[in-house]
DNA sequence: TGACTCATGTCAGCATTCTGACATAGGTTC
DNA sequence: GAACCTATGTCAGAATGCTGACATGAGTCA
């Protein structure tokens, strides 16, 4: 049973819980967010734009771990169905603010609940100490990735 | 700046940390494995049958946390190129057992390298005692997520 | 000023994954 | 045995996200 070196053990592995972890969330997520009739992504887009209203296409795309191709597409469908706006011009450069509309506001206010009782959900078997020991190894794992991905 | 139980607070929330360190490490195993022109699915799906000969179809998308038919579609290309094999008929029931060729095993070994690079590079700034809390709080809150979910 | 680099918005095409649906095998209950 | 439920493999179509490419605006540097 044992690895001896050879392979990526998956009972052991960091890497593979977190993949579970991530995905068990984003199905919990998934599964309140579809009788309001919204992805995970456009939940993110919306809840961005509410605590840092005027961000870009591309600054969206960072936040949402997206690509910005892919919420540009989002963000069309977003202003066509009336939920955001953005100016027809850029006031400065090709940036273009996004800002919620009332409509958009309204849409998030449920989904922000269904989101943040499933967060809840996930923490309860955690206590304060474990809830900030989690939040500091998953900041390092972060930073290491991303520091040597800069080195190499 | 403060959110006032207003929304989700994303500056503070685990479930967005959770999404981003899930993204970080993707993104990581995407860059060392496109060389080698595998995905994470592709490279997942074959270490688990290093490590679990003969599991079913069925069995690698749970592993895998993808469905069944997403894993079908890959295990159908896997087969294809010859890096597994299944049975034409099902020994018992209708579960085809899957194992990996010579072709895949070497496949997979130098992915597999790969992959423990990356990992290693996450764990780089935790030392054990932290990574065996990570372990735990990770465990935690897969177990909410799910209990939960089979209660409601 | 001109050349260079970088970030942005956007279009197009492709890859990946999903949901929906169906047939079938095995186990359970009556 | 029959009815039922569950799990599986598979096909088809739709949704979602990605890579590649291009034009443009801003900043840097000589």
């Amino acid at each position: 049973m044992s690895q001896e070196g050879v392979g990526v053990d998956l009972e052991t592995s960091l890497g593979y819980l977190l993949k579970e972890a991530s995905s068990a969330l984003r199905a919990a997520m998934e599964e309140v967010l579809r009788p309001l009739g919204m992805s995970v992504t456009h939940y993110s887009c919306l809840e961005l734009l509410a605590q840092r209203p005027g961000l870009s296409n591309s600054e969206l795309a960072r936040g949402a771990f997206v690509t910005r191709q892919t919420m540009n597409v989002l963000l069309q469908a977003l202003e066509r169905d009336g939920y955001v706006t953005r100016p027809a011009e850029a006031p400065v450069g090709k940036v273009l603010p996004t800002r919620l509309t009332p409509r958009g506001r309204r849409s998030l206010e449920k989904a922000s609940a269904a989101v943040r009782s499933v967060e809840a959900r996930m923490l309860a078997g955690l206590n304060e100490t474990e809830q900030s020991e989690a939040f500091r190894v998953l900041q390092r794992m972060i930073r290491s990735l991303r520091d040597d991905d800069k080195g190499a």
